[in-house]
RNA sequence: GGUGCCUUAGCUCAGUUGGUAGAGCAAAGGACUGAAAAUCCUUGUGUCCCCGGUUCGAUUCCUGGAGGUACCA
């Protein structure tokens, strides 16, 4: 038998992942995990273009659809979960697809993410009350008191990593620092990492073109259903923001849609950025290869 | 046809009491360790519509022209 194998298919949104991953667990005979950090919530299906129900029945999906909106996950809890569900999937089987874009997630489980404690819910109340009336500044300097290490190469304008800093240590009582290990953690499995990718401009095209399909699937009917919880965090994504600016009275609906394409535009750049700098990713070009070439290219990788 | 106003960065426009210019948006690049579709950082040379004139010097003032726009005929 085959040494067991994640292979994991990753890419810019909007790439054709989806499509590849279906035929591509077939040809592997496995389930797909899905990594996507929107995909996991109910609720919101057109907005984070899930796969559709007859592709969710022709495969079986992992991490699609599990939790409520106000349900709190983290990139180390699915590391958790994946690695879980992982030496179930290997029982079965050689192989395993992740499929997704969430770089954090992937990198989370193909690379390990430090061990670090969960924040108390009432200290990050806290420090968020005082950001609001203190601002940034008092914040930092407490910083530096308590973690010199990490104010030194923190981006001290990023409130959210000066504050998540400031919330281990009052957790904890230790520095931030003294859980960042960045070690690369070794996995009982090997690991082989596809990744789609496109010319910008044909890439940019088809994202405005998926918004439109979006906006003419309903995309809209979706948001006003979960407009009352707009303030949690899995709604502060992409497709939900600028339309909830459109129910808020501030904008108008053309204007709205056309910010959330620029939005996923910039979210695309952001993820080719980050996988940029992983020498493992084996490139597909997806404006060239046919689904059945890039299978094929696939299966040579294996 | 007449009169007024406008013509400056891909777009919308500031501005220079005459010393060759800057915001917003768009665009591009980057960071990233338990909220990551989050959060944050960096980047603006453009015949200042064209031809002349005045001036040491004009995108800025003046003559003429072109285009746009509003009102009046």
């Amino acid at each position: 038998m085959a040494e067991p194998t994640l292979v994991v298919l990753l890419g810019p949104t909007a790439v054709g992942k989806t499509e590849l991953s279906l035929r591509l667990a077939d040809l592997l005979s496995c389930d797909i995990i899905s990594a996507d950090s929107r995909q996991i919530y109910k609720g919101i299906s057109i907005g984070t273009a899930k796969p559709t129900e007859a592709e969710l029945q022709q495969v079986t999906h992992h991490f699609i659809d599990i939790l409520p909106l106000d349900q709190y996950y983290s990139a180390a809890q699915y590391e958790a979960d994946v690695l879980a569900l992982l030496e179930k999937q290997f029982q079965r089987g050689p192989y395993a697809l992740m499929v997704g874009g969430s770089m954090m997630y992937i990198d989370a489980v193909t690379k390990g993410i430090d061990k670090i404690p969960a924040v108390d819910e009432t200290v990050r109340q806290t420090l968020y009350d005082r950001l609001e009336a203190e601002g940034l500044e008092p914040l930092l300097n407490e910083l530096r008191l308590l973690d010199p290490d990490y104010y030194k190469i923190v981006d001290q304008k990023n409130y959210k990593r000066v504050v998540h800093a400031l919330e281990i240590c009052y957790t904890t009582g230790s520095p931030f620092s003294s859980f960042r290990t960045n070690t690369l953690k070794e996995r009982p499995f090997r690991i082989v990492k596809i990744g789609l990718r496109r010319e910008r401009e044909n890439l940019f095209q088809r994202i405005n073109q998926r918004v439109d399909q979006m906006m003419r699937d309903g995309l809209l009917g979706e948001v006003k259903r979960v407009y009352p919880y707009k303030d949690l965090n899995s709604l502060n994504t992409v497709g939900y923001k600028e339309l909830f600016k459109v129910l808020d009275g501030e904008w108008q609906l053309p204007m709205a849609v056309e910010r959330l394409k620029k939005n996923t535009r910039v979210y695309a750049k952001k993820q080719m950025t980050w996988y940029a700098h992983d020498d493992d990713i084996h490139w597909l070009d997806a404006d060239k290869l046919s689904t059945n070439e890039m299978l094929h290219a696939i299966s040579k990788f294996l």
